[in-house]
DNA sequence: CCTGAAATCTATAGGTA
DNA sequence: TACCTATAGATTTCAGG
């Protein structure tokens, strides 16, 4: 791996381990060694520069979106009153501090902002939706698509997508 | 933790090593150990009856969204053009084995479900919907909403979500 | 990039409430 | 049953090539 006035080269062992680390992100840095053909050091170190250069950005466990049956989600498509650079700045940036926010997308077109929201129930949803209008984000609309299944989560990103042309 | 009848009982101990965990996939068992304030042993064994149970399904690496820049990503809002049970299931089984499909969620209301799809271009995508819409999915409309920015991705689930109620 | 040894972490066995 | 401590074995880090 090669970092260039801040473009990073990523070479075939490094698409290796982020394909790896990706769908298997709890295997011990030697096993990874391993399957990616390289010295556990050497690996170690990728490992290590590509969370610094911001490539991996953390580590996480997925939950079973079931658990104990008690968490429902919805995604709810956010449209903004006006699209000043600086209320949509304001949107992103106060995002990030609400918890019940797991996701939030831009989107191009239709709506603003598409955003994946948990709560313990529909009351609870529409109480948190409630106070988040009140917080001076300039919400104008907000349709809400109740989640009544989790087909598919978190898939890794396809490596050949991975690859620089 | 209690397993009783398939059903699974949290404590707070429980809790605190998913909020954990969830935040923190990588983190060493002793670290998680101290944190929680558990023993190494009895920390490491109730991981193992979590994920064993299904509460924690996996451990991933989350990588940039920028990446390379080489990765864009669109929701598609797929509409089938019958709601046989059958379909759904044809639908949910089929897109499992689909890499470009990234998460996939069935809605109640205007469409049937939305996904996440990454590729390599606009031109990949628009190939690979047309490839999709020729495999007997019975797709009867998809709209494409062009994600133009990834706001916030995959934030932890808030503990007092997870609670019993 | 590799090897090899010191430091750290994990799994397991045995003991207590 | 669920926790603890102790320890042997595995893993990770780091110095040197």
């Amino acid at each position: 791996m090669k970092l260039q006035q801040n473009t990073v080269r990523l070479d075939p062992w490094d698409l290796r381990i982020l394909s790896e680390i990706q769908a298997n992100g709890r295997i011990s840095k030697s096993e990874l060694a391993n399957r990616v053909h390289l010295s556990a050091s050497a690996c170690s170190e990728r490992l290590r520069t590509l969370q610094s250069a911001g490539i991996i950005e953390g580590f996480y466990a997925r939950l079973s979106p079931a658990l104990t049956g008690s968490v429902i989600f919805v995604m709810v498509e956010v449209v903004l009153d006006r699209h000043h650079l600086q209320d949509q700045r304001h949107f992103e940036t106060a995002i990030q501090d609400v918890p019940e926010v797991l996701d939030c997308w831009a989107i191009g077109g239709r709506v603003d902002y598409l955003m994946r929201v948990a709560a313990p129930s529909m009351v609870a949803y529409q109480d948190f939706m409630d106070r988040l209008l009140q917080t001076g984000l300039r919400i104008d609309q907000y349709y809400s698509l109740v989640v009544t299944k989790s087909v598919k989560a978190n898939s890794p990103i396809p490596v050949s997508a991975l690859a620089e042309q």
